[in-house]
DNA sequence: ATTAGTAATTAACAAATGTTAATGCGGAGA
DNA sequence: TCTCCGCATTAACATTTGTTAATTACTAAT
């Protein structure tokens, strides 16, 4: 009843659950700053990360809210947007070259029907999601952005090396002044 | 597969399921700044708010950050601390003396494995919770703490009639005194 | 190699909030 | 009624960030 186990990275998921895909998982390459989804849209896509990395942000006119950064292995959705079929609050687009495994809702949700064990997968993925935006939500507020780039240097050097500083900006919710200024304070 | 229907607050949850509660649903009242939930404790209680109001907050050592004002027919619950059995980020306590109907985890945990449509219902609930937390966040990201004031003005007299300023001022993030110019400005 | 366009840095100023402290207000209880 | 204590307001100052603009650095394409 109550959910044990880990959550599934998008390696494991494959690992687990691509020999039941014999033709609904799609590869596909895209060049660097491709859209995956449209803030608004209804997400029909869930992705793999084979090689590459993506943003996902909210947009709110006149800025941007960077949000999440990801990279190899890593499974990627609006997953809400997916499952409840509602716009999504956020965009997704490739930050380099980026290659993915592509698995749309129709054939997942025909996958949750067959397998209760997914259902299961699902469900825990949803309450994990919940909560790591919880924490960095939280660190968002409680950190000062000085703090938190500090601690993206110090835990994220995949960030710190491949993401754009003006991106890095917008993820520490300043401006791209700002995090220069931080970067060389002192 | 997908749902579609809308979510059910606490009185609705009630009359669906409460007759399939004959003994695991408990009544209490408690009186005025009383925790309900520790942050750090695994939650093991979801309730519903038949009289009074309740706050939801996250401590950081020095500062509270205070996400939430639950008032009457609410359902209020830390649920992923409940389902995942994790920590809860969040303590909860009565703002009033208030009443309130406890269901208890186990009770909605049996609940749960009698019902799939309960199942349906809280995964819903669930992803409901999720979207609505991040409407939240994004507000207190993209608008400044004098637009969500007003906002909160216009669109909620329940929390400024019923809850103490230096409250108000921690779920805008901000201190006291800030919220005090802001009101006074002009 | 040159150029053009984007990204990053630096400077100067305005605006907002945090902090500290002093004062005012108001209800609860002796 | 008086006192106490927590809450709210106001003031003064420091700190931080946003904004605008100018400059420099970098990258990619011709």
């Amino acid at each position: 009843m109550v959910a044990e186990q880990k959550i599934l990275d998008g390696a494991a998921f494959l690992k687990k659950y691509g020999s039941m895909l014999t033709d609904g998982l799609y590869m596909e390459q895209v060049p660097a700053l491709t859209t995956l989804l449209y803030q608004g849209d209804i997400s029909h896509s869930l992705y793999f990360i084979k090689q590459g990395s993506l943003r996902l942000w909210h947009n709110n006119g006149d800025k941007d809210i960077t949000m999440q950064f990801f990279f190899e292995n890593q499974m990627v959705s609006a997953f809400e947007s997916i499952y409840l079929a509602t716009a999504s609050l956020y965009s997704i687009e490739s930050l380099e070259n980026t290659i993915l495994y592509r698995l749309d809702r129709d054939n997942l949700l025909k996958l949750m029907d067959n397998s209760e064990e997914l259902q299961h997968d699902i469900l825990n993925f949803i309450c994990e999601r919940f909560i790591n935006y919880q924490h960095y939500f939280l660190s968002r507020i409680k950190d000062s952005p000085a703090e938190r780039y500090r601690d993206l240097v110090a835990n994220e050097p995949r960030i710190i090396a491949r993401v754009p500083q003006h991106y890095i900006a917008s993820y520490l919710g300043i401006t791209a002044v700002s995090l220069s200024r931080i970067k060389n304070r002192h």
